[in-house]
DNA sequence: CCCGGTTTGTGAAATCATTCACCGGAGGCG
DNA sequence: CGCCTCCGGTGAATGATTTCACAAACCGGG
């Protein structure tokens, strides 16, 4: 389980290239190729093949040199590496149109992520019916965390609503948190968090176009 | 509107913290405050001060020695950066869990950008109505293109559609693409990408919770 | 068994981003 | 007015990440 050598702290970007790679093996094994090479697996993410091996070798030598990598045996252990080997329970708070996306789209669940209940202010939503789940008051998050925990919760309220309710999911002992919401929250140490922007991503196209005109480009 | 100094490239991470600062200056405006310091700006944000300070001086001199910054013209400058003084024209293609939320949430409009048709390729979903919009079938993207002309492109598409859709977005025309489709797109130089993958936010989080219980965790 | 063509793993170098540390402008107060 | 405190702008130092470049491993063929 933790085949690398000495595990110096792994960046985050790493870490996001890991999760690219890993998408590539599927596909590739999909089309029934046996091994790839660092080079190839490089130019399909659009980035060079020395990234690729050097992100690998922090977690061990899964390659062989001269023939490349084994599709399969790799993403099996980027699949370890990533901690997708266990399912990860996962309370959804926010049953507005991001909530209700994640809720309809399957795919989360067949990376091993259950959204195992969702939670929302809103005394109209509350009681409903979203897809297979009943929407619970949020008041009930702590109440249900004694009984059965979450790893993971996911904040898609407005953003007023958005620091109070990650202090609820970590009061309910989550270890991780997944913020929909255009600010920054605060959490405690032990507990992992990631922002989906997605108004900041918005803005940074926006900047984009408007430099194009005026200095000139980057180079090719 | 070019009121920096020699205008040197300025880093992705540079454009994304403008956005957040941005933020949080209508937050404080809307708290009445005319002055902010670099210091309080950035506890906000959870960063340094000397951060804002350098990102901001990419741009000019904004702020006044032994005051800060006057909030309102900070708020506007960064307005002007971020090129959010005019609205932009979207087209969304792919009308399903995300592209329904995203045409759902009204905050973008709020912010200028104005999702002006809709496209998708599934026979079912094309004539439907969808909010304000009628579900076009993709193939009149480049037709549309012609006529009125979109600025930026959103791929809220399966996974296996989103290359060929970028490609036919460049070719309408739009100068910049938001990609939500958990794969690397491929488009010409002279179009700005960006990318929401949040499986790999996910796999990001299980990553993080899954090295937890193993090494140390990093230091204070 | 040796040679040539590949490709990994990895120190060293280069590039990029953040933080430090200090100068000088600004106001307040006695 | 003189002094003290506050705070922005910025070059220099540090730190982090990416790229370079090359030795060593591996296979196939003669």
């Amino acid at each position: 389980m933790r085949p690398g050598p000495s595990m110096a702290r792994i960046s985050e970007s790493t870490v996001r290239r890991l999760s690219h790679y890993y998408r590539v093996l599927e596909e590739v094994q999909a089309e029934g190729k046996r091994m790839i090479s660092s080079h190839r697996l490089a130019e399909r993410e659009g980035i060079t093949s020395a990234q690729v091996r050097k992100d690998l070798s922090y977690f061990g030598s899964f390659g062989r040199r001269g023939l490349g990598y084994n599709v399969d045996h790799l993403r099996d252990q980027i699949r370890a590496i990533l901690g997708l080997e266990r399912r990860w329970r996962v309370a959804l708070v926010g049953a507005g149109n991001i909530g209700s996306a994640l809720l309809a789209y399957r795919g989360f669940q067949k990376q091993g992520f259950d959204i195992v209940a969702v939670f929302d202010r809103d005394a109209a939503r509350v009681g409903q019916r979203l897809g297979s789940h009943v929407v619970q008051d949020i008041t009930r998050l702590s109440a249900t965390g004694t009984g059965e925990s979450f790893d993971i919760g996911v904040v898609a309220t407005p953003i007023q609503a958005a620091q109070e309710v990650a202090d609820a999911l970590v009061e309910a002992g989550v270890r991780g948190i997944l913020n929909f919401a255009p600010r920054k929250l605060f959490v405690p140490e032990h507990v992992a968090l990631r922002t989906v922007d997605m108004a900041m991503e918005f803005e940074s196209l926006s900047f984009a176009l408007t430099q194009a005109r005026g200095p000139r480009r980057r180079r090719a």
